[in-house]
DNA sequence: AAAAAAG
């Protein structure tokens, strides 16, 4: 007999792992080492997961309890389902669906795919179906730097170890992406890696695969002996959204299943106190957010000194004014081991050229890798652009919304994504689209933590179609059957266009962009157009009209090249060469289309392969 | 000028 709330952390529980997500922060795999034992990774787990299930729930121990929130707090009765009533149905929300506090210290680890019986089940029913290969099969590939290590066909001629090729297939990734071909071996063989690929082409697995392989293969090494509650993570990947660290921790947790290596999550916004715990459990892969990760340090919970692997997912917004001195805290002024000596990934759809040279800061003899922009700005997403005014914006996005009801299309396989530009905005579009029946959540940094996950889910699970959303939700989240992408105030800067879009037409899947355009946003006339063009789109006269009268330069002021790339190799361009400095090592160089490596052809219907 | 990220 549990407590109530033992129940619902247990039903919460269930749901995640029916819904295909991972319940997150699984315990620990084995019998816990005394610290300074250092155990590698691969012999950690010799115990079988078969352990029978945790005992009833018999209370809380005082010793976990000190936090005050191991109870039902967090996720209590306060419903803070958003003004329309909406709620994402059955979940109890909050905190506790990842607590695992009440089981700590068992020996098993949650398994992320879901019940074992049903792995096939639930994954043959989610969005890795009906893949469109054709549509990556001519995808330009361009790297630069000395002795790039060649691409490779298939996960099998990796040796990427076998706990790993189980959760591979259990993935059901058949063949590598074009980012993955190239990125992993590039980090096997221990480079450092600037990786500029378009979104949802399975970057998050490309930097992961490396890393989880590389800690399981990893010498044992001394653990320094140091203040007791302190942690020493052999990985690091940072991202700039809490959300998106959250999913880069679910997928990280599905390839190391059983592997021995353990990921833990840390993120502001949420209580401090569980994640705490999850480290002092052990950690070897940190996914983070910055400052959360810099409370840690300053308290002496996390070290760097044992990092062996970094990984900056969205590179370029982690490293741009917002976020660079924090960055910079983190990578250079703590214990971190310096470039060359650690291993270093960036990684990200879009990569300016002013962003490529502070990020050459923390490389060393990187290799620049840069897969062509499918997926984000061709055919697979139809891109329109619509002249609105401000004041009619409103009704417009009504006609469009009726339409797509009208169509039969609206509902959970058509979900409608509307990027603005201000919080405020968020909100005061949210409830008129509530008002006028529309069922529509908003996500955006004014939000608390659980109102911004509430409402993800509220999104993902079709409860609420329609999603406002801020730029918080514009780069790396993968929202499976989101169709339509309204870009109901438009981004100033074309690079953020081109994230916000790519949360459509993910995974080969087309997908449909629109965007209100008017006088104010005349400074991405010519960068838009130039886009467009680029991806084969109907450019409408009067835009180009407004990119011919623009003074502003296209996108090649910022992420340079333009063409089929989000960038290129920077070491590349004559003019950040001057100065004596020659970036480009002038080391083998390579531009070629997929079929370069070979990996044209061959997909049979139905085969998945491993996107993000 | 806005958003994000610590509380």
């Amino acid at each position: 007999m549990r407590s109530s709330w033992a129940d619902s952390v247990v039903n919460s529980a269930a749901e995640n792992v029916a819904a295909g997500s991972s319940a997150s922060n699984g315990v620990a795999t084995a019998a816990k080492p005394t610290r300074g034992a250092y155990i590698p990774p691969h012999l950690r787990n010799l115990t079988p997961s078969s352990e029978p299930p945790a005992p009833a729930y018999s209370g809380p121990s005082s010793a976990n309890d000190r936090s005050g929130y191991s109870g039902n707090r967090w996720g209590g009765p306060r419903n803070d389902s958003n003004q329309t009533g909406y709620s994402s149905g059955g979940r109890t929300g909050g905190w506790n669906n990842k607590s695992g506090g009440w089981d700590r210290g068992r020996e098993r680890e949650v398994n992320p795919f879901g019940d074992d019986v049903d792995t096939e089940k639930v994954f043959s029913e989610q969005e890795n179906t009906g893949i469109n290969f054709d549509a990556y099969e001519d995808i330009p590939v361009e790297t630069s730097g000395d002795n790039v290590p060649p691409p490779v066909n298939t996960f099998a001629e990796i040796d990427l170890g076998e706990a790993l090729n189980q959760n591979i297939k259990r993935c059901k990734y058949v063949k590598p992406t074009p980012v993955q071909r190239h990125a992993i071996p590039i980090s096997l063989a221990g480079r450092d890696l600037m990786a500029c690929a378009q979104t949802g082409s399975g970057k998050t697995a490309a930097f992961c695969f490396p890393i989880i392989s590389g800690i399981m293969k990893g010498q044992a090494s001394q653990r320094p002996p140091r203040g007791a509650r302190t942690v020493y993570p052999l990985a690091l990947i940072l991202s700039p959204t809490r959300e998106l660290s959250c999913q880069i921790h679910d997928e990280a947790k599905k390839f190391s299943y059983q592997t021995g290596v353990k990921v833990v999550v840390a993120y502001g916004g949420a209580p401090i106190s569980q994640q705490l715990r999850d480290l002092e459990r052990g950690v070897d892969i940190l996914v983070a957010t910055p400052g959360r990760l810099v409370d840690l340090l300053e308290r002496a919970r996390v070290s760097l000194q044992m990092i062996r692997y970094l990984a900056l997912d969205e590179a370029d917004r982690m490293l741009d004014m917002g976020f660079e001195p924090q960055i910079r805290k983190i990578v250079e002024q703590m214990d971190m081991p310096p470039q060359g000596v650690r291993q270093t990934m960036l990684f990200s759809a879009t990569f300016p050229k002013e962003i490529q040279k502070l990020a050459s800061d923390f490389l060393s003899n990187y290799v620049f890798l840069a897969v062509g922009r499918v997926g984000s700005s061709t055919d697979l997403i139809v891109q329109r652009v619509e002249f609105v005014h401000d004041t009619d914006k409103r009704s417009h996005l009504m006609d469009l919304l009726h339409a797509q009801r009208a169509n039969g299309v609206h509902g959970k396989q058509y979900l409608t994504l509307v990027f603005v530009e201000t919080k405020k905005g968020a909100d005061s579009l949210e409830h008129w689209l509530c008002m006028n029946g529309f069922p529509a959540t908003t996500i955006h940094g004014d939000r608390t933590q659980q109102e911004r996950e509430q409402a993800l889910r509220s999104f993902k699970s079709g409860v609420t179609p329609i999603l406002v959303a801020t730029d918080v939700a514009a780069r790396g989240l993968d929202i499976p059957h989101v169709a339509h992408v309204v870009n109901f105030d438009l981004p100033n800067d074309i690079d953020d266009y081109v994230h916000r879009i790519g949360r459509t037409g993910r995974a080969g899947k087309t997908g449909l962009a629109t965007a209100f355009f008017n006088d104010n946003n005349s400074s991405l006339a010519k960068a838009l157009s130039e886009l467009m063009q680029e991806a084969n789109q109907e450019v409408p006269a009067w835009l180009s009209r407004y990119a011919a009268r623009s003074p502003y330069v296209g996108r090649n002021r910022r992420s340079g090249g333009g063409g089929r790339f989000g960038g290129r190799d920077f070491r590349r361009d004559a003019s950040f060469n001057r100065g004596g400095t020659d970036y480009y090592s002038g080391g083998n160089s390579s531009t070629g289309y997929g079929t370069a490596g070979g990996y044209g052809g061959g997909y049979g219907s139905g085969v998945t392969s491993a996107w993000d």
